[in-house]
DNA sequence: GCAATAATCTCGCTGGGCGAGATAATGCCA
DNA sequence: TGGCATTATCTCGCCCAGCGAGATTATTGC
């Protein structure tokens, strides 16, 4: 364990340190996820679902299954069975497009967004709380930090 | 979207950047655990359950069919199948306690270390390299973020 | 209008995970 | 020491998420 070509990264240091927090972190996010799915009757995948639905919601990008699919890397089956599980529990409804009638439009109800405010919205709230105990040049270096990570994660 | 009692954030505040930013990284976290185990004919669980191995073999704890399922959430049937599939791929062996012979020991085979450190490696290794272009305080200041974030979470 | 294409849905199947119960080793107490 | 409750793991049968293949309906180009 710990092989040479990993270099000489233990414990003791800093940037291996950060790499445990941050995976860390990652962990501690998908077990809220699934908490979060468990007690709304929801799978996994629902929940990304709901969320990727509600980010192209925020940035007013028209969902539909197809993108869904891509989305999740599901396919054509299980997309819609995603959609339907979604729309038993009307968090989501499915509307024809007027303009390209093969297309179908996924809008999220509103239930949804409350229900997804009111399990991250603490969080979140908490999360941008503690920022105000970082000054501005602080709040710089994570952001730059994150954004190099993404980066790395991205193209890597 | 975006009530009231979310407060007054929006993505012009710093906090919000930060925590879209986050997510935007664990997100892509999990893609890349999702694509090492579609590369490797693994299920995302089987990942999983690797990197809890991993960790216990790391700190020196004893890994036991009870230990993992617990860390992973599952009951023992779906343990079970987890460690035949690990173990039919040659990446676990079963060794009987012989203090307690009731447990089963899950020893990880060396091949399933250098195969998680040939997909992760580089990444980590890109990490921690990166980290240096940070000075001393702004590293501080970044463990600092991850560890408030990962208090936030656990205890949220 | 008719083929070719596109978006979504239906059907049948595989396999991960669960609940319930079986099996085996251990610890406790008389 | 014997017997009973407990602990750790495994087996069996079932449910359901997701896949592949193909059907269905709408659109576009000739």
């Amino acid at each position: 364990m710990r092989p040479e070509h990993a270099g000489n990264v233990d414990d003791q240091d800093a940037g291996m340190r950060l790499v445990h927090l941050l995976r860390a972190v990652t962990v501690e996010l998908d077990r809220m996820g699934e908490r979060f799915a468990a007690d709304n009757a929801l799978h996994p995948t629902d929940v990304r679902a709901l969320i990727c639905l509600l980010d192209a919601a925020r940035t007013g990008t028209p969902a539909t299954p197809g993108t869904l699919g891509a989305h999740l890397g599901l396919n054509s089956a299980g997309t819609t069975a995603v959609v339907d599980r979604l729309e038993r529990l009307g968090h989501v409804r499915r509307e024809r497009d007027t303009q390209d009638r093969r297309r179908v439009l996924l809008k999220v109800d509103e239930s949804a967004v409350t229900l997804g405010w009111t399990f991250f919205g603490p969080l979140i709230h908490e999360i941008v709380t503690l920022m105000g105990r970082y000054d501005t040049t602080e709040q710089a270096t994570i952001e730059r930090f994150l954004s190099d990570v993404h980066k790395a994660v991205t193209q890597g």
